[in-house]
DNA sequence: TTGTATGCGTTATCAT
DNA sequence: ATGATAACGCATACAA
């Protein structure tokens, strides 16, 4: 920039002017722009944020095993749809994965370092290093989902896990449906642990612990052992509640392994409204999760804590989509 | 740290010394490691490297549509690679997603803007403005796959594509099929071409383009329309080369639908050796893609331009590997 | 309208 | 071993 000064034959406050915006001559204007363009000056927008004490970016975490990043088609979504808000305000989403220890360390440093304005924090969990140092710094953050304890303290973005899982279970019972079982994954998070509540409280009465096997994670795998799991307990089961579409997909494949015609001699629902769901034959009843909507409210609600305000918890409507498997 | 130094009863320089590694006597650090925990101090890393030039980051950038930024499964396993090698070397990797005009705006001004010290470009294409501003800037880069035009200013990692394509292809016809046709995605890019080149070279005098259908993307519809067009064309074709896993798996569906028994009546083979490849029935023969190890390969490659160096381009290898499907 | 001066939070070069 | 002090590249209040 003071090159820039130098060959307009001007002050750097000038210059700095007509970058920002303020009054300056038509003549100075000109004979700047002339100079950015021959020097090749690029404004370093790192010194700016330091003088501003403000970033204009927004970090975006994922707290899971690598593994989980890979899988989940909603994170992208929700990424997708965070970023979209984010670019209309002009901020900057930065996506940090933290895949170790040492990854932990490092991203913790350089949320407290002044880098982003705020956060976004999918899977947060209470005990996890980054959450808390997130909330000794008082960074501007909300969650993606709810996290036991902090909630109060930070806003969080989400769906009704248990709700939906009950309404979708109710309607598979509806079907006529006498021997129902699930497969849970993911019992240690929010969503996992919610949706089997969901479960239960649809069955009430009839609810048979027997009939529910857990899976660590939500995955196609999970689905494949689970439904072998299930189908060895009670061979008779005629109701399947899988946890997500990629589980509900897994056990699809061991119904048609073991002879099981779907929906006629077993109804299978799933969870998420992913791409799973439509590529599966018989197609799959489901839960309609707005995942980009959940990363466009989840940008909302940092920007307007950036802009000082404290805004409420936010629930996304996620309604049963019913296709064929049920 | 002024408010440390004033509580320590030291100097800025002296608290700047135990925070970075210097000589400092034993009374005074204690002294101030303790202001620090009381203040609740934490460094600035932002005003840090304004004076240091030097971010400790680099920039992973995914210039894709986004909705194959959520299918596929390499360019997430590329980033955990890279992030693990920057971690080690104590760089952070900031995960940029360019996804609309604004978005490529606001990427570029961030890239020229000193927060990165180098970046990590995931299909690149030649004319892309992102690109563009990254050569002319002179900001350490590398590009996972190789761009046509800069690939002698700016190296890149990547596999042999039409090697590969040509082997696997090359090892299908052993099988003794006569009539092979392939399901070829994205033409526009080097990947997609590149292994439809292979598949040519393969069948040498023996090519038929009849038997090429096209496909813009590498996923699971483009399987189920190109094989669904494939068997309009040719009823008799007894083998399949799939420009990925996906687009297999969706092209198995459709010859299960058809009544083909696969490898039986028809041979088929993927690309990539994804978890789509194991989750088939039966499982895909395929090409194995090091896609952790390409992105590890990528970091280290901006990492010694940041050091001056000025490194070749890098091919890794992707070896066949012979499932049932074929 | 423009120039000057000061500060943003650090590191680093000097002396001491 | 430690304390001043000058950068780093920019924005801005104030003066002119």
């Amino acid at each position: 920039m003071h090159d820039v000064a130098a060959a307009a034959g001007v002050s750097r406050g000038t210059v700095s002017r007509v970058l920002n915006g303020g009054y300056v001559s038509t003549e100075a204007r000109a004979a700047i722009e002339a100079a950015i363009a021959s020097v090749g000056y690029v404004p370093n927008t790192a010194a700016r944020n330091l003088v501003r004490r403000r970033s204009q970016a927004v970090g975006f975490l994922t707290l899971e095993p690598h593994s989980l990043l890979l899988e989940d088609p909603n994170i992208g979504a929700i990424m997708l749809g965070a970023n979209e808000t984010l670019s209309i305000a002009d901020h900057q989403m930065v996506s940090l994965v933290v895949d170790s220890a040492r990854d932990t360390e490092r991203v913790a440093r350089y949320l407290s370092g002044g880098f982003v304005d705020g956060a976004i924090v999918v899977s947060a969990r209470t005990h996890d290093p980054i959450t808390r140092v997130i909330a000794s710094l008082g960074l501007p953050a909300v969650f993606v989902g709810h996290p036991p304890d902090l909630s109060r303290e930070i806003p969080w973005v989400g769906i009704d896990n248990a709700g939906s899982a009950q309404a979708i279970v109710t309607r598979l019972i509806a079907t006529g449906r006498s021997r129902i079982g699930m497969i849970a994954s993911a019992l240690d998070r929010d969503s996992g642990a919610d949706r089997l509540a969901g479960f239960r409280a649809a069955l009430g009465e009839r609810f048979d612990p027997a009939l529910v096997v857990e899976a660590p994670l939500y995955d196609y795998t999970a689905g494949v052992k689970g439904m072998r799991e299930l189908l060895s307990r009670e061979p008779l089961v005629d109701g399947v509640f899988a946890a997500s579409d990629a589980v509900a997909a897994g056990a699809l494949e061991v119904l048609r392994e073991s002879g099981r015609a779907v929906p006629a001699e077993v109804g299978l629902v799933g969870f998420d409204n992913s791409t799973w769901a439509l590529r599966t034959q018989p197609p799959l009843s489901t839960i309609h999760q707005p995942a980009r909507d959940v990363g466009s409210v989840a940008a909302d609600l940092v920007l307007r804590q950036i802009d000082g305000e404290h805004p409420d918890p936010v629930v996304l409507p996620s309604p049963v989509v019913w296709r064929a498997s049920a």
